[in-house]
DNA sequence: CTGTTAGCGCCTTCAA
DNA sequence: TTGAAGGCGCTAACAG
């Protein structure tokens, strides 16, 4: 009832090229060429077919445009989880390199379901989005490599290197050694870990870092001392009941992740156990949420805004057929409250 | 280089109905016919047309079956960030209620900015989404009202009736005045409150609920205990310090959203003021996190999953013409470990 | 059941 | 600088 229709909007559908031409009296291609703004157009026409468009509140319609020109000027970014600040601070920094290209981000999320994920990307593709990022991805990078034959992808998490896909990956190994080595200096000797989902690479490269950190000490591994966790608050919370129930003493955890630290904390304040004044804990990630927990928590930061940044930057390079170049930044340790010398 | 064509792709573009038809030497009606599944097609053909499919590696064009249909099956999310919980619980919601209609989410963010977010919704309508569903927007009314001349809309938190445009609106009222009432359930008389974003609707509403309360105990409303948060956890987290500084004793706190308790919760451990022997404190949203915080959170529930499942049956609703029925929920308390009974 | 034929709205030669 | 004309890839009548 409502739907006052602005002006002479004709009822059917939306307004087209066509009656803007017809309404400025000129062609439809120089409608076009004003569009695009790439061709030249008389001072004059230029006027008409402007108060035509105010007039008719004419918006070009971008899939025919697309259709037409073969590229659509937008990118998929699929993430696993918007529910997940490390997937959305890789968003945002994607979203800020994008701003200004001309490309526009449509982000799609599966949950760390492959078969998904493979569908939502060739329904990408199918749409004619001219690249896709895929932040870390559930796909076997054979799988992704055969979609890149349709569209540059650029993927973080995973070493990737073909002209039409590109993997970002950080060094989770020297990340684990980081966290690892920081509490050895703090004085522990007994430290323990809860790992990351079984099946992770990232989750095996930060274990292989923790030993070796334990090696350059001459520690040896204990597996009593290392739990498995799956990335989670939950994971980490039952992890640490187990660890504490275990019998075998330790003076600091190695986190797989900050959500697994969270747990980790909550199960020590249940038991009473102080952090740090009786076990130190250290996570991996710097969610922003590590700032305010209590205390706020000790961790290795992965710079996943940057990445973000950069694997858009790589894949509007890929769609313009430049040779990306990378210059991947590191991991670092973001020493807080939860990590203290032994005493 | 290793762009191997898959089988006989021609090189220059990806595959179309035409070369369908003719590999299998029917017409591109019946081939679009096979695609839509609508129309019935003879097993041979059907066996002809599949082999050629596969055998091409052929993909629709949804770019140009959405341009003919006028419809393209897809429905714009808007976002203002993708990395607060309650927007992605909200977005995780719509997907879910999603799946299965055939409409596909296309999320976009913007991050508060008016301009931006008209912008983006103007473009995703140019891009022919059949809907929008914006979470909350920082958009006027009116504004939403113009936009949803061109397609329907659905928005979160604020209310909306119309054939092309409804909104979803809890009551944030009530919330306050449960958390409020909670609070002094349990013998509190000084109660403090960290309000949220000085020009938000939501926190007036939760003020005015807090108030609410206290005039129902015949409790004054005392203006020193109330102090300007902006919904993040730095804004609790000074507002705290405020507040301990202000030198007006209170027992509790009631905190404008989560993440304004979780700043808050940090200056009261900074100042080891215990929580709850000393200090109780309740917080607003529940969020995940609020689960694994020490002591976990108390808090009221805003059942946003639900929230966003609602918009997208509601947006589909209005897509298909349907008058929508909507039975919004409600709030809830969660009762967790940071509020516990006045000594 | 199937083929022919117009377009959807826009852009881009090609001539003028 | 401008207009006419022919598609982009797909679908939906309309005749068989």
């Amino acid at each position: 009832m409502n739907t006052k229709a602005p002006r002479s909007r004709p009822a059917s559908g939306s307004v087209t090229t066509v009656e803007v031409a017809r309404a400025a009296g000129v062609s439809v291609a120089t409608v076009s060429r004003f569009l695009s703004g790439a061709n030249p157009v008389s001072e004059a026409k230029r006027e008409a077919i402007e108060a035509a468009i105010a007039q008719l509140d004419f918006k070009p319609n971008l899939l025919a445009r697309s259709l037409k020109r073969g590229r659509s000027m937008t990118v998929g970014v699929l993430t696993q989880d918007v529910n997940s600040p490390f997937f959305t601070e890789t968003v945002l920094g994607a979203e800020s390199a994008l701003e200004g290209t001309g490309y526009e981000p449509l982000i799609a999320s599966v949950h760390w379901n492959p078969k998904q994920e493979a569908d939502r990307i060739r329904r990408l593709i199918a749409r004619k989005v001219d690249g896709v990022l895929v932040l870390v991805g559930s796909l076997p990078d054979a799988q992704l490599l055969r979609l890149a034959e349709d569209v540059p992808i650029v993927a973080t998490g995973r070493h990737l290197r073909s002209p039409r896909a590109w993997g970002l990956r950080l060094d989770n190994e020297q990340g684990g050694y980081l966290a690892t080595r920081h509490l050895l200096d703090l004085g522990h000797r007994q430290i323990a870990h809860i790992q990351g989902q079984a099946d992770s690479v990232d989750a095996r490269d930060r274990v292989a870092g923790y030993r070796r950190a334990l090696e350059e000490f001459g520690l040896p591994y204990d597996k009593r001392l290392v739990m498995q966790g799956n990335f989670s608050e939950t994971g980490g919370l039952l992890a640490m009941n187990r660890l504490l129930d275990g019998g075998h003493s330790f003076t600091a955890v190695f986190a797989a992740n900050d959500q697994t630290a969270y747990g980790a904390r909550l199960a020590l304040y249940r038991r009473g156990v102080r952090v740090p004044e009786d076990v130190s804990l250290i996570g991996f990630d710097d969610l922003p949420a590590s700032v305010f927990t209590t205390p706020p928590l000790t961790t290795v930061r992965q710079p996943m805004f940057d990445i973000g940044r950069l694997a858009a930057r790589v894949l509007v390079q890929l769609i313009e057929g430049q040779r990306p170049e990378v210059e991947l930044p590191g991991l670092s340790l973001v020493v807080r409250e939860t990590t203290g010398r032994l005493r």
